[in-house]
DNA sequence: TGTCTATGTTGACGCCTATCGATACAGGTG
DNA sequence: CACCTGTATCGATAGGCGTCAACATAGACA
């Protein structure tokens, strides 16, 4: 349903010019991040110790349940999050080689 | 009317849990790179030799003038770019500080 | 002054999205 | 089995956003 959008995609922005393709795929990560509640989220588990966090730790953000996981879905749906159920709670963890990815595009900025 | 989006603003999304008010500053850049089409017209700026670019250089992109200028000026709004007319064109170039800062929010992504 | 070119702005349209309440599902406990 | 808790999905609504055609503005040049 949601393939991940490659995690080695692109060359630095600085480097050439990004293709009709590759804009189309990194701009879904980028846009998945621009949100202030998206942010938070990805951040709180990012950030978590073990590099996974429970929804009932991270979900103090401020809007309602159902927003809060409509918002980690887009973050799945990005390909920054991977989610997995383990007894009642779900957990959630990054992605580490699309985040290595992002940070390559904007890395030789200078 | 349109203030920079604080260049030096946040540490690593994976040194601790951004504010509400650091994420809502922070979502702003991420969200203008967000659109395939700005994310072209960006690194077309970044990768042009000199480091600028004129819009006549970089407006192909498959949309409409007035689409050009609209997604420039939100680039501009959040401080990704600058832009100075010289003559009879106006040449944008990237704001370094905000394109290192926003790469050092994902560099330690391990 | 007038005219041409290069950009920016305006107004409108349609789509996308963030948000919520209500509801459904999954898993644990009794 | 029933019940409770944690999480996802559904349906609806309001606002944001990408896009364009039309118009406005700025500079160059005659």
């Amino acid at each position: 349903m949601l393939e991940p959008v490659a995690a080695p995609c692109c060359p630095p922005l600085t480097e050439r010019p990004l293709s009709a393709d590759e804009a189309e795929r990194t701009a879904k990560m980028f846009k998945a991040l621009g949100d202030p509640v998206r942010l938070r989220l990805f951040s709180a588990v990012a950030s978590h110790e073990g590099g996974e966090a429970c929804v009932c730790d991270i979900s103090d953000v401020g809007v309602s349940q159902p927003t809060v996981s409509h918002h980690l879905k887009k973050l799945r749906e990005a390909g920054l999050l991977t989610s997995e159920r383990r007894g009642t709670w779900v957990y959630y963890r990054v992605e580490p080689s699309v985040l290595a990815a992002m940070g390559q595009l904007l890395s030789a900025a200078a």
